[in-house]
DNA sequence: TGATTTCTTGTACGATAGTACAAATCACAT
DNA sequence: ATGTGATTTGTACTATCGTACAAGAAATCA
């Protein structure tokens, strides 16, 4: 019936190796890298520590091949929404369409693994907190090239705002996602209940719409000091 | 000449005591808590490492020491900026007042420590993302009274948005906040050296117009679901 | 000064870390 | 069926972890 693959070449025991990727991917992202041992991602897999070994050789090469595998896909679907809302006429549609493009493959999946992009967005934010040396190399390779092209279709439909503004608020666009990975508890508590931080809907509405108003708002003028700044000075 | 205290009761080696204090922020707040071991802290302030056994008892204990170190002159720091910013008459202007009243003592000193602030805060990120039990509790415990005042302050300028939508938006104001602490180098890569994203200064005049924009914005729509969405759909 | 408390040092112990490797087991083409 | 390469297992090695503790040094008080 299923038509099994050519054997050669192709590693055909997906098993082992994919649960071993997912405990990883689950553990690291919920409790960093160095407070996760081998033996408990071995463990979490139902695998022998021994067998991480064989497949990823080392810790490291471990959480490289976790980004080697949700990079591209994350991207390209990035991309492709991104193409998609630069059609968009009308220009606050277009602006709110880039930001979406840009939100939602982080939350849903990035690829074909069932509910990853959120797993896997979250694992960046714990290693770029970490400052973590294999995450930040890929980051850095992997992720600004995204970045920019989104600046750029920013800075487009936005082109009285300063490239420099676009760039702090798409930066706090980034870490208010992190953020929301990290700790959706926070939002149910603080809401007392109203609101479920855990809710992957609700939170890119609510980040979408938010994001949308802070690149809108009006820049920040360099030059002039400008409207009387609010009091707030020395104490008492 | 100067005149000695009274030696009982107060311990009056603040040499080692706060050197291991400072030594294990910086390190913690860099590379996470499980990263750093009680060695390297030890090394890092001069110390002998059974020095902070001593001091310590336990490298939990070590670090919930450094929460109880700046928690209060941070909070309380914010309580005061936050009682002068609700006697701001202008709305518009009061609203940027208690947003500042939240973000500059997460920036500048939250005590008399020199800069300890963004250090802190910084550690307090990382924490967060780390899943930190320690942090956990204490976060939760002298945070949550904070950030319920200046949720409170804000709806209180802002009566037309639900307190569901602030409450989202706040959570985003600490997320972008946290991050741009943790990887401020990003913001001077990503604008090509136009801003330095280590600048305090800039981070917070960013943030804060960035974020009463965000606040300003139009309430979601949670009955209607309201104004066609942007295109963005399936693939191709 | 001598007694007493406070801090620092050096060292050690058990636990656990990452990784290596040989033996056992499995999958499959022939 | 059988041999061959791929995978899994079990175990071991060394390094480092957090912590404990006794002995030494420094400071403080009578």
């Amino acid at each position: 019936m299923v038509r099994k693959p050519t054997s050669k070449e192709t590693a055909r025991k997906p098993n082992m190796r994919e649960a071993i990727l997912a405990a990883a991917e689950e553990l690291f992202a919920t409790n960093g890298f160095n407070a996760v041992s081998v033996r408990d991602i071995a463990q979490a897999a139902g695998a022998n520590p021994g067998s991480v070994t064989y497949h990823f050789k080392t810790k490291d090469g471990l959480l490289l091949e976790i980004y080697r595998r949700h990079c591209g896909p994350m991207n390209l679907r990035r991309f492709e929404l991104l193409a998609a809302a630069k059609r968009v006429r009308d220009l606050q549609d277009r602006l709110e369409a880039i930001v979406r493009a840009y939100v939602v493959p982080a939350f849903t999946s990035g690829s074909d693994l069932a509910g990853g992009g959120a797993r896997f967005t979250r694992l960046r934010a714990v290693m770029s907190a970490e400052g973590n040396e294999v995450a930040r190399k890929i980051i850095a390779q992997t992720f600004d090239d995204t970045s920019h092209a989104f600046i750029d279709a920013i800075h487009e439909s936005l082109p009285h705002i300063p490239r420099t503004d676009i760039v702090w608020r798409s930066h706090f666009l980034l870490g208010a996602l992190y953020y929301s990975l990290v700790t959706p508890g926070r939002v149910s508590r603080l809401s007392r209940g109203e609101a479920d931080g855990g809710d992957a809907a609700s939170a890119i509405e609510q980040l979408v719409q938010a994001t949308v108003a802070a690149f809108q708002a009006p820049p920040l003028d360099h030059a002039a000091p400008a409207r009387r700044r609010p009091v707030v000075g020395s104490k008492t």
